[in-house]
DNA sequence: GAGTGGTCTAGACCACTGT
DNA sequence: CAGTGGTCTAGACCACTCC
């Protein structure tokens, strides 16, 4: 006789896995109660909970209390495609304010309504700690404007990005309606409003870290279980050389996509099949 | 008298974290073992676990067994820099073999030395699947050469990446040294390998997704609990506009992370300040 | 009131490592 | 051998929603 050395829950979540995969549970479909299954495959509570934890971790099923637990329904992802945004919001820059008007920076992400879609921004005046002085390039203490955006998916509830940035205040101070959030949200976006002081920024950065969300951040942005979070720092330049803004971008990885293309020069004639 | 609401796994949880933060707790520094915080705070073990899992989850604390629970040291990252990198790549492929020899492709990577890298590659010609049909944009079916990489720090015993890369057979057919996996490292790289099969690659074009790794994955790539996984789609398209090759790049998030630089075009001169 | 998952207890046995 | 975390049990009470 053969026994089953698998540990109790391993084989609950062996058993979930199979029956997904068969397709006897589907996306939307309850999974059946741990008191339920407990008894199916005669072990305690405790154990198919640890079956189930695994299942939400990896964000394959969600618990929606005290209904029950749920296949999950995979996220539509929003693209975000910062190659060729940036450069299309800076030749918006220099557009008339209807034509700015006309188009806004977020419907660009493909996958998302323009409708469904809740901006919010608020602006202060602050001073830049350890952290924001080195990503700025100024020194500690200097007065900055803290800019904090979020953009909310109305229909499902969820937030599809939350940023915060930063812009040295001595740039900016020359338009007052730079300081005014609620001149928000502003057609042209950052790009066109560095431009009404005399900034041409001539090129972004982006460095890209993924993580997994605290606490905090999983509940204010509702994130579901087993969801990393991207962070985006991205860095503008000016054609001077001095960094005019940073943000710190966060974006949950279940409904985003980053793309960016990179170009290449082209080689001289003949030049290919180095030896 | 005020009562304690919160549950007893977050006063544990609570309790430890602002031992960490107060540095009470270091990086290397073992944790107070499950049965001594059950004790401690008077409740049982099963609780002590909760507040446990939850810094495992989010990567602050790792049990190596059976010594106990200790507080991670936060790993370097490598930083990979795609927008210099695949250009450099292209530069590269022109030079002598000589030259190409001097510097290796993954050495460009800051943050970790040439000697504790260990390189490895498997060659293998098989069918296109849906999948990669796909991205290759070319019919299901089609024979593709699968190129598996590999790279692992010695020291850590950790891998660094992993990536799967698909080139259409008829591309490369016309080299046989392109097919043999002995010829790995090849110096220069695949731009190199192509361009001796006179392909010239135009722009690549990077997809970034991260999730959390599979079960498989973790154990393999030896990922902390609480780290997510980058999955980088890269798709090269030479000067005929044909996609020559795709690869699929997975790295751990805790010891990577990457940069893209955007160049934006210059406006005409006196062209700022639209209205 | 019935049913869900969240939390908790007070025990237990196990595999593994280091002394 | 002692000490660690991993797994497990058989109960229990709770807050919440739906009917």
């Amino acid at each position: 006789m053969t026994r089953d050395y698998r540990p109790a829950y391993q084989r609950v979540l062996d058993d979930l896995q199979e029956r997904i995969a068969a397709g006897d549970l589907k996306p939307g479909d309850m999974v059946p109660s741990e008191g339920e299954l407990a008894e199916e495959h005669g072990i305690s509570r405790g154990s198919v909970r640890g079956a189930i934890r695994v299942l939400r971790d990896t964000g394959i099923v969600e618990v929606i209390r005290p209904k029950g637990t749920f296949i999950r329904t995979p996220p539509t992802r929003t693209v975000r495609e910062p190659s060729s945004r940036y450069q299309w919001e800076k030749d918006r820059a220099l557009l008339s304010r209807e034509e700015r008007l006309s188009t806004g920076a977020s419907e660009k992400e493909s996958g998302l309504d323009t409708a469904d879609l809740e901006f919010s921004a608020k602006y202060e005046k602050t001073i830049s700690d350890e952290y924001i002085s080195g990503r700025l390039g100024v020194e500690e203490g200097t007065q900055v404007l803290k800019r904090t955006y979020s953009t909310t998916s109305i229909k499902s509830g969820s937030v599809i990005g939350r940023s915060n940035s930063y812009i040295p205040l001595d740039i900016v101070d020359g338009n007052p309606d730079l300081l005014d959030d609620r001149n928000e949200p502003w057609p042209g976006g950052t790009q066109h409003q560095l431009s009404t002081v005399g900034v041409e920024v001539d090129s972004i950065s982006d460095r890209i870290l993924a993580r997994v969300p605290t606490v905090d951040e999983r509940e204010s942005m509702k994130i579901p279980e087993g969801t990393p979070l991207f962070v985006i720092e991205k860095t503008s330049i000016d054609i001077a050389g001095r960094i005019v803004e940073f943000s710190s971008i966060l974006l949950p990885a279940d409904r985003a996509e980053l793309k960016y293309s990179i170009p290449l020069k082209r080689w001289k004639k003949g030049q290919h099949a180095g030896n």
